[in-house]
RNA sequence: GGGCGGGUAGCUCAGCUGGAUAGAGUGUCGGCCUCCGAAGCCGAAGGUCGCGGGUUCGAAUCCCGCCUCGCCCA
């Protein structure tokens, strides 16, 4: 918010150097406001004189002053003007300015650092959307932690978020799954049977089998349709998947099945309206969708010639759906071996006359997970791989989702589940809610000593006049803007890389000054502080949706 | 063969979308509890930003070529 004024000076100075006709107009919205790397250039930054400089052909340490000037007239927020380097334009801001910021911060307390940008623009994000064929994979439990993330993010920051589910209970692999499920019933019956080939091994289909031996008793043993034992395998599975999701703190507001867009018919209307626009033709048997004519490299297949839809027509429909749900904006979380798809369905949706451009794709590498040192094999077919649940089990709900979310999704992920378990206290996660735990300490050792603490407007807030304590409050208000972004950009990483660096200012600080000492103006106004950092701490944590404790 | 993503300290990763002296965590080494919580703090060591060109006042960041790892498509 402090940025946002600065930046509102910088323009309206660039404005008053056009009317001077010192410089023409055509910079505008070409240079920028940032804060720079080291401490001794500044608190903001400008490049203005730079980029006036390239435009105007002239030197940029001649225009650096011009603008220097008109800045250091606003007294008000600015301290101190100085050019430096090539011509850059570096201010300090009035102490008394992130002083009062505590007093903002009070006023908000819990809703300091949300905002209202969004705009309550319908927002769907899918993700997860697993097809219900066994337990949550560690690929999926990001998928689910950094989706739930960008949700959060969002609502944070006044959008209506939607959470959707999209699953396909009519494939091939369901039909294994059912098969699965029937040769464990058999097998536990003793009776002879035979396990399908690319059958699933999991332990988890004997236990479907059990709960079908204690329902049905033995009265499927001779059914020759495989559907009781997938239905009933896709209900325990769903159920254990929700059972986990809601154990991360992620509930969906709806499940999507792909079989409902060929019952209702939005499969072939597709077809049809594709068709009708010119852009489907039969070729070999097989149905193509000419996206050469939408500028892609060749056609694809939509039909296959056995007459079977390829992934890219229901993946299409599905998309049309949600254009004509009315959302504002469509978020898609796909792990990135789905890339292929992106591609087809933009065009698709493009070509039915929706505007792609409302769809944002978010693609993720997957997690390589660590055991001993060594890379862990996974397979879902095979019984050796690790659910979510048995990660949340060995570390906790928080450490998973600080971990998933620690990195951006383009950037493989390596969890280390020997440091996650065996090291689970010197996780970053605890470091961050132990900022969280040690503003709430003090302020409680305060009540104790009965030393009250005081409204920001009441304490003397110019005696927070240490350069930690000038550091942090900079920190502190840079939140608003900083979730803001990150919730723009859909980056919930960056509030993790920020809430570690709050922690470790605080920490820092911690050490070196008291909080609550003899001096009893200097503990009001340092009490303030601490209240101020207890609730960034905890608004950050909650719009991570990580807990912020109170003790540890 | 084509597309996408990655390559930055021993390891895991940031680098605010072209800025000033490239940063954190972890690991290693050395210090700090009579004092609001040591799940913490302070210090040291550690770099050819994969390689080679190019663009410009300025490149880890943008463009081209190559190497390499992962995923996808035929």
């Amino acid at each position: 918010m402090i940025r946002a004024r600065f930046k509102k000076i910088v323009d309206d100075c660039f404005v008053a150097g056009v009317h001077a006709g010192q410089w023409s107009a055509a910079a505008a919205d070409k240079y920028t406001v940032e804060v720079p790397k080291h401490e001794h250039q500044g608190d903001f930054s400008t490049n203005i004189a730079l980029v006036l400089a390239g435009i105007e052909k002239k030197n940029p340490r001649q225009i650096a002053p011009l603008v220097a000037d008109r800045l250091a007239q606003q007294e008000e927020l600015i301290d101190r003007v100085e050019i430096a380097g090539p011509g850059f334009v570096n201010v300090v801001i009035k102490e008394s300015v992130w002083q009062q910021l505590l007093i903002e911060i009070e006023r908000h307390h819990q809703s300091f650092g949300l905002s209202e940008v969004g705009g309550h623009r319908r927002v769907m994000v899918e993700f997860v959307s697993a097809n219900p064929t066994g337990p949550l994979s560690i690929g999926h439990g990001r998928q689910a932690i950094l989706g739930d993330g960008i949700a959060r993010l969002l609502e944070a920051t006044g959008h209506d978020v939607y959470r959707e589910y999209y699953y396909n209970d009519a494939g091939r692999q369901m039909r294994v799954l059912g098969e699965s499920a029937r040769a464990r019933y058999l097998e536990l019956l003793g009776k002879e049977h035979e396990f399908p080939e690319d059958g699933y091994q999991g332990e988890y289909i004997y236990d479907i089998a059990r709960k079908l031996i204690g329902s049905r008793g033995q009265s499927l043993i001779d059914c020759d349709s495989v559907e009781p034992f997938q239905k009933a395998a896709e209900k325990a599975i769903f159920e254990d998947i929700s059972a986990t999701l809601a154990r991360m703190g992620i509930i969906f507001d709806n499940y999507y099945n792909e079989q409902s867009l060929y019952e209702e018919g939005h499969v072939d209307s597709v077809v049809k309206e594709l068709t009708d626009r010119g852009l489907v033709y039969e070729k070999d048997g097989a149905t193509w969708f000419k996206t050469t004519e939408l500028g892609q490299e060749k056609d694809r297949v939509i039909i296959k010639s056995s007459g079977e839809p390829t992934y890219r027509l229901p993946d299409i429909a599905y998309h049309r759906e949600k254009f004509k749900r009315d959302f504002d904006w469509l978020i898609d979380i796909f792990g990135s071996d789905h890339i292929a798809t992106v591609p087809d369905v933009k065009a698709g949706v493009e070509a039915l006359g929706y505007d792609a451009s409302k769809i944002t794709v978010i693609l993720h590498q997957f997690v390589t997970l660590m055991r001993d040192g060594k890379q862990v094999k996974m397979s879902t077919r095979k019984a050796n791989f690790i659910t979510v649940d048995e990660l949340l089990d060995e570390v906790g709900v928080d450490a998973a989702r600080f971990f998933f979310m620690m990195r951006k999704p383009d950037s493989q992920l390596e969890f280390d589940l020997d440091l996650a378990t065996q090291e689970s206290q010197e996780n970053p996660v605890y470091y961050v809610q132990y900022g969280h735990a040690r503003a709430c300490s003090i302020l409680r050792q305060a009540a104790d000593r009965g030393v009250e603490v005081a409204a920001a407007a009441e304490a003397d807030l110019s005696l927070l006049a240490e350069p930690e304590e000038i550091g942090l409050l900079k920190q502190m208000g840079s939140f608003p803007a900083l979730i803001e972004t990150c919730a723009l950009e859909l980056e919930p990483y960056r509030v993790i890389f920020y809430l570690m660096e709050l922690a470790g200012q605080f920490h820092s600080y911690y050490n070196k000054h008291k909080v609550i000492s003899d001096d009893a103006a200097l503990s009001r106004s340092r009490l303030c502080l601490v209240t101020g950092l207890r609730t960034v701490f905890g608004n950050g944590l909650e719009i991570l949706g990580l807990s912020a404790p109170e003790q540890m």
